[in-house]
DNA sequence: AGTGAAACGGATGACTCATCCGTTTGCCTC
DNA sequence: GAGGCAAACGGATGAGTCATCCGTTTCACT
């Protein structure tokens, strides 16, 4: 009669099946290489490679997008307990710039992350909730900073995110073979951009 | 026997037949109204749209990405010419300033150019030579804002690209519903990011 | 008007996508 | 441990997209 059951204001699914949870995991692991690999996700691949029914991929992901936001869980999560670190530290300022490098750091080297970072949190169902915690430590961050008086005037949260994956985005466009000096690049933006950011 | 004229170090194809040059025509005000909408380009749908066959549009155009380049000439075109005019001013920061100022709205508001700008240039036969003749012209604008002591240390040619495609994916991603407002965003984040590159 | 090359169109086979449903598996009760 | 039922599975399949190939038409030039 009643498929979900609703905890604390949460909607939850009931427990997986053991087999559901096995094949889940396989498929998110398949997803995961091909994500690294820049490789466009395709379902009916992704249900050859991990060796079980296409149906059985389309059940847990209807689209590759979803595969990606749970290929993404792991990334998020960590950003998160970061930023629980983050509002931790005394300095309002060296907290903020190295939280935004952190990020800028984890989309380069977690491909996963980007698109979700980047998408309407609308478009996001599987993901939504750990966007609107990061989110809400963010904007902690982001407050004591301006606060500080770190900020220029006329810098608003709103303009944040675009900008971090803006930097993201540039970094990944520097022609560089290999990811180290990806990284570095990602660095130099962010530091031209905070330098741009920030009071006088 | 020699179906290629090389003439002044320039490969030169013959000119089209006139049915040939009518079609072509044709293919690229589909595919402009495609990208203006933010359509993906499908090469049979165009192809029904401009009420050719198949075969004529994958002639002109063998990928979508061919296509786009085509639609993207028109603001090339335009972004060389502000060039020129921006060279000829006396003022080398703000030539700089302003030339950017333009990239990133043309950018914002010409769809095709996005991807044309932000490829790299092995991956674009048709635009190569636009691309080369442009880039040639900013490295002017930028060496002679260097010159004049305008520009921090540690900021390169090599870097300006990405960092002002970064910016218009960064006004892209801004939640906008109408366009003027998403050219304010670019504007703002290239006010940042001008601010971070300055010398001061 | 005649001729050859250039360009055309659309039928078609290869490929990808995602659903549907008959079968299997796991879980819970007794 | 057997029985029963819902959950999950797999893969065949119809719908849809892609891009090539080749017989026909159009153009340019004499």
């Amino acid at each position: 009669m009643e498929p979900l059951s609703v905890y604390a204001g949460e909607v939850t699914a009931p427990p997986l099946r053991k087999d559901a949870a096995r094949n889940r995991q396989r498929i998110i692991e398949i997803g995961r290489k091909l994500v690294a690999d820049g490789t466009p996700i395709q379902l009916n691949e992704v249900a050859r490679t991990a060796g079980v029914g296409v149906a059985t991929v389309y059940r847990h992901f209807p689209t590759p997008q979803a595969l990606i936001e749970a290929v993404a869980v792991d990334g998020l999560e960590a950003l998160i307990q970061a930023a629980e670190q983050a509002v931790e530290r005394d300095d309002p300022w060296t907290a903020f710039r190295d939280f935004l490098a952190m990020i800028v750091d984890a989309q380069l080297s977690d491909a996963a992350l980007s698109p979700v970072l980047s998408a309407p949190t609308a478009a996001l169902p599987g993901t939504a909730h750990l966007l609107d915690r990061l989110s809400s430590l963010f904007t902690r961050l982001f407050e004591r900073a301006g606060a500080a008086g770190q900020l220029a005037p006329g810098i608003t949260l709103a303009d944040m995110t675009p900008l971090i994956c803006g930097i993201a985005f540039s970094a990944r466009m520097h022609p560089a073979a290999d990811p180290q000096e990806q990284a570095a690049a990602g660095r130099h933006y962010l530091d031209v951009v905070l330098n741009g950011l920030r009071a006088r």
